[in-house]
DNA sequence: ATGTTTTTTGTTATCGATAACGTAGACCTT
DNA sequence: AAGGTCTACGTTATCGATAACAAAAAACAT
């Protein structure tokens, strides 16, 4: 009763009396079949529990279901979280996930890209937007839709959707700046391992150079985890002038960061402020949340997937979304009273 | 200069003066081709830039470079970490990753299993060991390695690496017995979604049965978060008579509960204890740090990967890899002095 | 009724490889 | 030197579909 090997197209087409090229007609959809063949076959090839090979029918379309994904990491949640969004978009479309971790290691793409290229993917995903001009060209060649994630760029290779890091570090910094700060410090990683981090210091050294002041650097050579944040934090708290406010790379490092503060005995917000990048779910927890500027990761998946689709179907969309990022002032900073003439 | 389309063997082939066969064996490593020619052919194949297609070799050979593997969803950082932990091992044996998240609707793994069948998998992994008679009996006969993850069983499809849920749970109940809580509670989400949160529940049951105790179950029905837990530690604290002691589903819920504790002034471990199951990496900054059980998640996956890389090559090794759960002592539990008679 | 469209269906070539088998020399044997 | 065994390649069939073209059947027109 149970079918040894599994049925291939011939045989559908042999229990329906009809052609192999009728049954791939009327199951894809495609126009060229009267109505009454297609449910004949719609109905066998699923009692038969016929699935089509899509190695076979990848290979002769020149095209797959599959949408290859790069990301430098799934031990980092926000990665994760992008990725979870865009499973379901894509599940519905029908289209697979074949993903790749990079692990911040830029020499791999290039070889991941051909090596992708051979599963003539519906798609590719790659994370950034700071690619090697080989793969932009190469990319840009490949005739198919190329999707950059997490940053956007005014030049992306096809499409992009992201957030503008650079703002947003921008944002974070004219928000501390209206609260009162003036001695600002930022704790991160060594430079290079993560450019999105190097672009929101960025635009936080921006927002308080408009102002005149300068913002102290920290690097923790370390990943950049909950006990960067605290290490690092440890480090400032030692030092003669203590900055009144700490940006963090992300929220994990800031949380490190104010559990070092808590075991120094220094008060958050009253004696130095926090800030941190993402918004991570377990703020909603905390008795005192952090200011922080909330990254819509799963939205952000679910946006780029929709764009992936769309494109795949050759619908023309917008080529480049930047999602906003809420500041969210958390109780982790206070305003404070400015030396200069308190206004009203 | 650059190649329009991609080089395929027949390229290399006339350019090497060879059959495709000469190529396609040399290039794969198979004997059959001089070392002179097979040199030859290397060489001219990596100056003109090809690669071969994993399509048209997968459908050929029968089987293809492609891992699939189910999770139920990348909003948990253990599912993330444990893919996260694969990844590695696969990539360097050249094996892809194809991922599904099945968002814990056991519906749709069966049509996800014929589905991945199609694509002539290396191997397969699903999430779990509880699956229905019809995939177990299809992927038995599949003939293909089948591993299965997060949880074990004495019965796996045919492999399989996870930790024993029943038996963390046991541990912690011997533990919190052993410290002298005679009044636990389980805060959970409703059953039927996460089947080992369940046998752990069983496990930390049958310890305090042991000693003649039941356990107050709490069931919050949302998603199993950060707020889960606080909102049913909240109405825990309420009651009458309050647990000396809460364990949660997960250290999401845990920390929750640990926040709840906090803002309602109840002091935790003097007046509750508290008890989660991962043992995230908050952990290591926490002022307090929970009392959990310390799941080995990359670790997990970095063996499931090996078994699995094994099982493809041929070489046969253990069916079922149960790891250990330390269950690592924090401070949010203490001992407690028992009302019997104090040992020594 | 007969030619012209339009629809439905079938044929053949192709996608880019690999498996199985075949064949020509090189190298032994005796 | 005839026969046998290896080694190194080449030929042909096949994997399971789809594209492009061709033919047959049905619908329409005059």
């Amino acid at each position: 009763m149970t079918d040894q090997r599994p049925a291939k197209i011939e045989d559908v087409a042999r229990a329906a009396g009809v052609s192999i090229m009728s049954v791939s007609r009327a199951l894809r959809g495609v126009e060229g079949v009267s109505d009454a063949t297609r449910t004949r076959i719609t109905a066998l090839a699923e009692e038969m529990g016929y699935t089509p090979s899509r190695l076979a029918g990848s290979l002769a379309q020149a095209t797959s279901t599959l949408v290859a994904i790069s990301v430098p990491t799934l031990f980092d949640a926000v990665f994760a979280e992008i990725i979870g969004g865009m499973r379901e978009t894509l599940a519905h479309a029908g289209l697979e996930t074949i993903l790749e971790t990079s692990d911040y290691d830029t020499a791999r793409e290039s070889a991941w890209v051909e090596r992708m290229i051979t599963w003539s993917p519906a798609a590719l995903v790659l994370s950034g937007v700071d690619h090697s001009p080989a793969v932009r060209a190469r990319l840009r060649g490949a005739g198919l839709p190329v999707l950059e994630l997490w940053d956007v760029t005014d030049d992306p290779i096809d499409l992009c959707v992201g957030i503008d890091h650079r703002a947003v570090g921008q944002d974070m910094g004219e928000h501390l700046l209206r609260l009162g700060y003036r001695a600002p410090a930022y704790i991160g990683i060594p430079p290079g391992r993560d450019p999105r981090a190097e672009k929101r210091l960025a635009g936080l050294m921006v927002a308080f150079a408009g102002a005149g002041i300068d913002v102290q650097v920290i690097r923790v050579d370390a990943a950049p985890s909950f006990e960067a944040g605290r290490d690092g934090t440890m480090d400032v708290l030692r030092q003669p002038e203590r900055p009144d406010v700490v940006c963090y790379l992300n929220d994990h490092l800031a949380f490190g960061g104010a559990m070092a503060c808590e075991a120094a005995g220094v008060d958050v917000p009253d004696q130095i402020g926090i800030a941190g990048f993402n918004g991570l779910n377990i703020n909603n927890v905390l008795p005192r949340r952090l200011t922080t500027a909330v990254t819509p990761r799963a939205l952000m998946g679910k946006t780029a997937a929709r764009l992936l689709v769309a494109a795949i179907r050759g619908v023309r969309t917008d080529r480049r979304i930047a999602m906003p990022v809420p500041i969210h002032a958390g109780a982790t900073t206070l305003p404070r009273l400015t030396v200069r003439g308190p206004a009203a």
